[in-house]
DNA sequence: CTGAAAAACTAATAAGCGTTAGTTTTGTTG
DNA sequence: CAACAAAACTAACGCTTATTAGTTTTTCAG
C-alpha cells in the first residue's frame, strides 16, 4: 500500500504522532484503535510499529512534549522583569496561542493525560503542579505590590486555566472567529471583570 | 453473590448509573468496563443486563440527566425577575452547586458525550447551545442596560462556563476546602475581575 | 407453604483489541 | 545492478470486550 507522508523536515515517527494527537482528541485515547490511526495515515496497523514502540508512547509523546513548551514559555517569562500582572497577561496571551496553533496536542493533554501509565503519570502530575505553584506566585507577587485585590491566589490561577481550557469549544468555528479580538475579550475580562 | 444494594428510594437501575457514573468519571467510558462496573457493585456483569439495556445507555442517562437539572433552573432563573448581572450570578452559584453535589455525573456530562451514539449526540448537543444562547441573552440585556460592559457576550459566556468547570481540579481536595469561601471568590472574580 | 416473578448465576459467542513474527516490497547507496 | 536497510505487508496470537442464552437462586405476595 502506500506509504506515510513525511512533511518537510519531519520524521515518519512524527507524522504518526500528529496523526494520533488528531485521533485521540476526537475519539479520546481509549476509544481510538491503532487500526484506525493506521487507515488514517493509508497504511497498516502492524506497520506502526516500525516507528514507534506502542500506542501509550504515542500519548507521552504528545503529553510531554505540550508539558514541555508550557514549561519552557513560564521560564521565558518569569526572567522577563516585566510586573506580575504583566507576566500573568502574557501567560494568557501564550496559553490561548497554543490553543489556537497546537490545538489537537493542547486538548489531548488536557483531556487524556490520565490514561499515562506509571511512571509517566506521576512526571505529568507533578510538572503540572510545579507550575500552577508558579502562577500562583505570580498573583501572590502581585498581591504584594498592591497590583492585584487580595483574592485567594490559587482560586485566581485556577479560574484562570479553567477559562482558557474553554477556548477548545472555539474550535469549530475556527475559521470564522477573529481571535485578535477573542484574545483581548478574554485578557479583559479575566483581568478587569465583566461589570461596568 | 450479593445482590445490588438500593438505596432509599432508589432503583437498582439508578444504583447502577450511580456507580457507573463514578467509574466513568474516573476511568472514562472507553476506559471502563462491564465487568468492572460489575465487580464494584459486587455482582457478575451479565447480571446488569436485567436492569440496563446496555453500556450506552448508562452514558445517556447521566449526560442527559445532567442537561434536564442544568435547563430546569435555569428555567426558573430567567422567571425570577432579578436584573441580568443577579441573574447570572445565580447561575454561576448554581454550576458551582451542581459541581460539589453531583460531581460525577457532572465531570461525565461534560467530558464524555462525545461517546454518545446518535440521535443522543445531536440532542445533547443541540440543548447545550441552546444553553449557551439563552445565557448570552443574558449577558446582551446586562449590556443593554448599562449594568456590563458592552463585551463580545459569547466570548463572556464561554469565558465563565469554562472557568466554572475547572472546580472539577478542586475535587481531589474534597474535605479540606471553603466551597463558600470558593464560590464568593470566584463569582467575584469572573464579575468584578482581578485587578485593583 | 406455594408459586410466580425478580435477580442472580454460568457458559459461551462473535468481534475487536494491541502487538509479534516472519516475509516481501521499496528505496538508496556503492 | 547488486546489496543493504527501511518500511511496508500478511497471518496470527492471546486477551478483553459487550452482550446473549439458558439456568438456578432469591424474594415476596397470596
Amino acid at each position: 500500500m502506500s506509504k506515510i507522508q513525511v512533511t518537510e523536515n519531519g520524521t515518519r515517527k512524527q507524522a504518526i504522532i500528529q496523526q494520533a494527537a488528531g485521533l485521540f482528541r476526537q475519539k479520546g485515547f481509549a476509544g481510538s484503535s491503532m487500526r484506525e490511526l493506521a487507515e488514517r495515515i493509508g497504511v497498516e496497523a502492524p506497520s506502526l510499529y516500525n516507528h514507534i514502540g506502542s500506542k501509550n508512547e504515542l500519548l507521552e509523546n504528545i503529553c510531554f512534549s505540550v508539558a514541555n513548551q508550557f514549561m519552557a514559555q513560564l521560564e521565558r517569562i518569569e526572567a522577563d522583569g516585566f510586573s506580575a500582572i504583566q507576566q500573568l497577561e502574557q501567560v494568557l496571551r501564550f496559553h490561548i496561542h497554543m490553543m489556537v496553533h497546537a490545538y489537537d496536542e493542547v486538548f489531548v493533554a488536557n483531556h487524556e493525560w490520565k490514561q499515562l501509565k506509571q511512571p509517566f503519570l506521576s512526571d505529568f502530575l507533578q510538572q503540572r503542579k510545579n507550575y500552577e505553584q508558579r502562577l500562583i506566585t505570580m498573583v501572590q507577587a502581585g498581591i504584594a505590590q498592591g497590583l492585584i485585590k487580595p483574592v485567594q491566589p490559587q482560586i485566581a490561577v485556577l479560574t484562570i486555566l479553567s477559562a482558557v481550557r474553554g477556548l477548545e469549544f472555539w474550535q469549530g468555528q475556527k475559521n470564522s472567529i477573529h481571535w485578535d479580538e477573542l484574545e483581548n475579550n478574554m485578557v479583559d475580562h479575566l483581568l478587569n471583570g465583566l461589570v461596568q
